[in-house]
DNA sequence: GTGGGTACTTTCCAATAGTTAGCGCTCTCC
DNA sequence: GGAGAGCGCTAACTATTGGAAAGTACCCAC
């Protein structure tokens, strides 16, 4: 972490590279496995618990519940438990979650079109290796 | 994974949020932990292996040759191995993975600016579940 | 009253990530 | 000339994490 001079304040700007960094685990939260899928569901609209399990293919229950618990701590999801029978609770984006969903659905976007280049880069990195 | 009939062919659209899907995995190894930082750092300028370990605080030797030949094996990365003593090995992204880091690369200085917006959440979140 | 749906939590085991050590070679230091 | 460091890995071991399954507590339809 670089560290400035300001007045006689010491001002440490955020560094993803140093490892303690606190913006190197927001950075892992914004793209850990289930997050990248869950921001960009609630992108498209808000969701419920069990109709977010289902959108996202192979998610566990323990892990949706880890991950939506995650981002919500670090302000990125907003939970709205009503308390109703049966439990009924929505998850949207906040303004913060928004722009990190932006981010990580335009690169969801951008795999799904280019996974054919890497599966013809994959390939030719294997026959390279076998023969 | 959809499935659309164009002619005869089946032609499957690729779909990160169905578990199957062989852009789940893409997206995967370029949201991952260190892919992320490796895309990030290599859009600057090519590395040595040593010198992006420097420069990626808190990777292991392990993890980032691993990392560095998965990203190269789908065609994110370049290896430029040159037979000399002691050994010289540069990594550049090639057109594919510049495309790629250049989306983790925004991702990763709006992380980095949100970074107290986050902070502040976390404080408020955790404030509220403890009173 | 049995089965299913809600939103989780808990437990346990397998997979994954990280840590440590080693390798073969060379260059610098003293 | 012997010691130590640097290079780019790899193999073996261990700590951490992820997933599968079951439990919880409540209600409704059949």
């Amino acid at each position: 972490m670089s560290v400035r001079k300001v007045g006689v304040r010491k001002v440490t700007k955020p560094d993803v590279n140093d490892a303690m960094c606190p913006s190197r685990v927001v950075l892992e939260h914004v793209t850990s496995r289930w997050g990248v899928l869950i921001l960009a569901a609630l992108l498209e609209r808000p969701y419920r618990f069990s109709e977010l399990r289902r959108s996202i293919g192979g998610v566990s229950e323990k892990m949706l519940a880890q991950t939506l618990q995650t981002l919500e701590r670090d302000g990125f999801v907003h939970r709205d438990a009503k308390p109703v029978i049966p439990p009924r609770v929505d998850y949207s984006l906040t303004a913060l979650g928004k722009e990190a969903a932006e981010q990580v659905w335009s690169l969801a976007r951008w795999t799904e079109e280019k996974v054919d280049a890497v599966q013809r880069a994959r390939t030719a990195y294997d026959e390279a290796r076998n023969s």
